[in-house]
DNA sequence: TATCGTAGTGTTTTT
DNA sequence: CACTACGATA
């Protein structure tokens, strides 16, 4: 016998060894991190530590590269005796042994590590820097959009495109599509810019060309798409501009069209990390195929129940799949939770066993059963806001932080109602979602300067911002310069420079060579100034600053503010910062504003954006059939990603879980009678505590309107969450807290008389109205702001003159 | 050309 | 309800 068994299988020692070095691990979690070799799928159940594990892999590869394959010759005595010492050393002592019989440890810049978001990423090198330290630099890890770009910057002139490329967001394409809808003389009404969007990014996130989409066209619409999708593409080349999907796609195309850069790159990439790779659209999943069919040391992590994203031409079918494409594919499931109480892994589980199309997994903890799940129903969304708030101030009188408890809904819409109950409670809330920082106007007006500087081609940001601020160059100087522009194949801002020679421009000339000064003067600044320079010159030149000044809108002012300081980190942050990296970098980076763990406030937000988060205490709103499952995603049979949705929302929760519903819901200006999600009917109901609103519902009157809560303005919270106080007309309906009666009375103001505002500070009463027992005021606020609030809930104060 | 009023239209959205 | 996008006016 040698020192080892020869089936192939690691050392029993070496084992022993890392076991010991990876003791915080379970079984799976060690397996997962030790099995460099080959393909592997990890399923990673919610809160099962698939993060540890990918960071640990990571530091694995590094340091012992494939050591399983180890064969050291524990026959030599001397080799013996060291393996004892490590043996019964330290873990410092046991890594240093283990270093030295490592096989084929890989560089740290040969690792490339892929991630979804921005966020996760960051998070993923932090963790890696902490157990690497410089090691983890020369990690490539980043998001698909962040690789392929950084892949792109170095050769996608060898494919047509300049390797300064710029990146449209969601809305510069629609913008696009828009304008090419115009120019080939259809009608919007047929066929609007949105649809033609969606379709066309469909296509790419399934790598059908505009050829494809052509010959498998099946009515006059598609065709039209498939002729829209074509010049769309040859007019993103001729700006040199890819949109998010251009990303991978053209990562895709460069490879296959130039197979020894292909080549370099799979040779580059000894192993391969993916995470959330149910999130993965059938380019992404190429890419990884293409990449790592060389050496085949692939790992994927993801859930194939938390998939989420198909709308967004994510397929689960990547995942489900995967063995299809590596035969020899290893799959370990992760299973034991680290976040979740029994009982709210319980009713996890039992929903999304409903499912048909999923590999199977079964969450447990070695924690306690904890608290029953809280199902409550509610008759109006205003009792349901304001039984979320009870519970909330209950819990916090208890000891619970704020920033420990979650509001989920299903859809933004929902957040309005939740939000004015906040408002009237004073507590301290937060909402994600909704307008980013990128995505503001005059954000986007900034930016689009920028990029027009950095690339005159650009027609789509010049487009946005030649006549921002006004400077007299219309709608009509505009098509006649496009016209111009699709004659001679020449860029709009070409067109502008040369306006002299074109007598249909004559009267806009002057104008237009005006602006082409200022934005060859802005150019010239950029070459020889810094980042924070240039935004500075760009918004005073441009008068762009001046226009939101004379506007007094003080907010997007303090926006552009913000811009600037978002400027100067990147100046900081970046060893070569460069105004085409500042670019870069702030159309893959979505938001500035991340949810953050220490902030002392309730966070309300969509399921989808609580995905990867994880809050002791959570709401799930408006658990109700139609928003709830979404009527939508349930009329197109998408029911089984509803429940996906269902199942993240759930397994984001640690300690506590409550799943709200009401008889009535107003959605979009209509109020419908509704009724619990049919999800609650597929959770054990021995798992459930329900409450049920106790007096019966014809008693009360339930209009919907706003009910009075604070009897006298001025010091908060006191006036709710208290026991005991009856409400109108009934028996004390909540075992939480009642509302006061209010006293109308106590609203009366007249036009022209001055008041004061907790939030909105003071103000003039610009109009006053009775509506029932309440009233409609309307505040000219001195921050500029003239808001309609019911006085009931304003909590005004009457002031002195300011 | 700029602005104002109204008609239309609404999931989710890591990049 | 709230927001945008477009068409009629000044």
């Amino acid at each position: 016998m040698q020192n080892t068994d020869n089936t192939g299988g690691p050392d029993n020692r070496i084992l022993f060894l890392l076991d010991k070095l990876y003791a915080r691990l379970n079984v799976s979690q060690r397996e997962a991190v030790r099995a460099v070799n080959g393909p592997l799928l990890v399923l990673a159940g919610a809160g099962s530590g698939k993060t540890t594990v990918l960071v640990n892999r990571v530091y694995h590869i590094i340091n012992f590269g494939d050591i399983c394959e180890a064969r050291p010759n524990f026959g030599d005595p001397l080799f013996a005796r060291e393996y004892e010492k490590a043996k019964n050393g330290d873990i410092p002592q046991t890594k240093e042994f283990l270093k030295r019989i490592a096989v084929n440890p890989a560089n740290p810049e040969n690792v490339l590590c892929i991630t979804f978001t921005n966020k996760a990423a960051g998070e993923f090198k932090e963790r890696l820097g902490k157990m690497l330290g410089k090691d983890a630099g020369g990690i490539w890890a980043g998001t698909f959009h962040s690789i392929c770009a950084r892949i792109l910057r170095g050769h996608i002139d060898k494919i047509g495109f300049s390797n300064s490329f710029t990146i449209y967001d969601a809305d510069d394409s629609k913008k696009l599509i828009s304008q090419i809808i115009k120019d080939l003389n259809i009608d919007e009404k047929f066929l609007p810019a949105k649809a033609a969007a969606q379709a066309i990014s469909s296509s790419k996130e399934n790598r059908v060309t505009p050829e494809e989409m052509l010959t498998s066209s099946r009515d006059a619409r598609q065709t039209l798409i498939a002729r829209i999708y074509d010049e769309y593409m040859s007019r993103l080349k001729k700006a040199s501009a890819l949109d998010f999907d251009d990303i991978i796609l053209s990562a895709l195309v460069l490879f296959e069209s130039h197979p020894r850069l292909l080549e370099y790159y799979r040779d580059k990439f000894d192993y391969i990390l993916v995470d959330e790779y149910q999130d993965t659209n059938p380019s992404q999943n190429d890419l990884v195929l293409m990449l790592g069919k060389g050496k085949n040391n692939v790992c994927v992590v993801g859930d194939d129940d938390q998939s989420i994203y198909s709308f967004r031409g994510a397929t689960v079918g990547n995942i489900l799949n995967f063995d299809k494409s590596f035969p020899k594919l290893k799959t370990i499931k992760l299973e034991q939770n680290y976040r979740s109480t029994q009982n709210i892994l319980s009713v996890a589980n039992a929903l999304i066993g409903n499912n048909k199309g999923r590999k199977g997994k079964n969450l447990w903890t070695s924690g306690g059963e904890g608290e029953k799940i809280i199902a409550r129903r509610l008759y109006t969304q205003a009792e349901e806001a304001e039984f979320i708030c009870g519970e909330i101030m209950r819990l916090s009188a208890l000891g619970t932080p704020l920033g420990d408890i979650a509001v989920l809904y299903r859809v933004n819409a929902i957040s309005n109602a939740i939000e004015s109950s906040f408002i009237k409670n004073r507590l301290p809330y937060k909402i994600f979602g909704g307008i980013r920082f990128y995505e503001r106007k005059e954000i986007k007006d900034i930016v689009a300067y920028l990029s027009l500087i950095s690339n005159p081609a650009d027609d789509i940001r010049l487009r946005r911002i030649i006549n921002t601020p006004k400077r007299q160059i219309g709608e009509a100087t505009l098509e006649e310069m496009t016209a111009i522009s699709l004659k001679n194949r020449l860029p709009l801002l070409e067109v502008a420079k040369n306006s002299s020679s074109y007598p249909t421009l004559a009267r806009a000339c002057a104008k237009l060579e005006r602006f082409c000064g200022l934005i060859g003067d802005l150019s010239d600044f950029a070459r020889q100034n810094t980042i924070n320079a240039i935004i500075n010159e760009v918004i005073t030149r441009t008068g762009y600053l001046k226009m939101l000044t004379d506007a007094k809108e003080t907010d997007r002012e303090e926006m552009v503010r913000e811009f600037i300081s978002a400027g100067l980190i990147y100046e900081e942050s970046s060893e070569n910062p460069t105004l085409a990296g500042f670019l870069e970098e702030i159309s893959l980076v979505s938001d500035i504003d991340d949810y953050d763990e220490g902030s002392q406030s309730v966070s309300l937000m969509t399921v989808h954006s609580a995905k990867g988060l994880e809050f002791p205490v959570v709401f799930i709103s408006a658990f109700e059939e139609g928003v709830f499952p979404s009527a939508m995603s349930v009329g197109e049979g998408n029911l089984e990603e509803e429940r996906r949705l269902a199942y993240v929302a759930i397994t984001r929760a640690k300690k506590k879980l409550y799943l709200t519903h009401t008889d009535s819901r107003t959605l979009y200006g209509f109020t419908s009678p509704s009724r619990p999600s049919s999800f609650l009917e597929e959770i054990p109901q021995n798992l459930l505590e329900t409450y049920e609103p106790e007096s019966p519902r014809g008693r009360r009157n339930y209009t919907g309107s706003p009910r009075a809560v604070y009897s006298s303005s001025g010091r908060g919270g006191e006036a709710y969450g208290k026991k005991g106080k009856s409400a109108p007309g009934g028996g004390n309906k909540y075992s939480f807290g009642g509302e006061p009666p209010k006293k109308p009375g106590g609203v009366d103001f007249s036009p022209g008389e001055y008041v004061e505002h907790k939030y909105f500070g003071k103000g003039k009463v610009v109009s006053f109205e009775k509506m029932g027992q309440d009233a409609l005021i309307e505040v000219d606020f001195e921050n500029g702001q003239v808001k309609k609030l019911m006085a009931s809930f304003a909590k005004l104060e009457k002031s002195k003159k300011p």
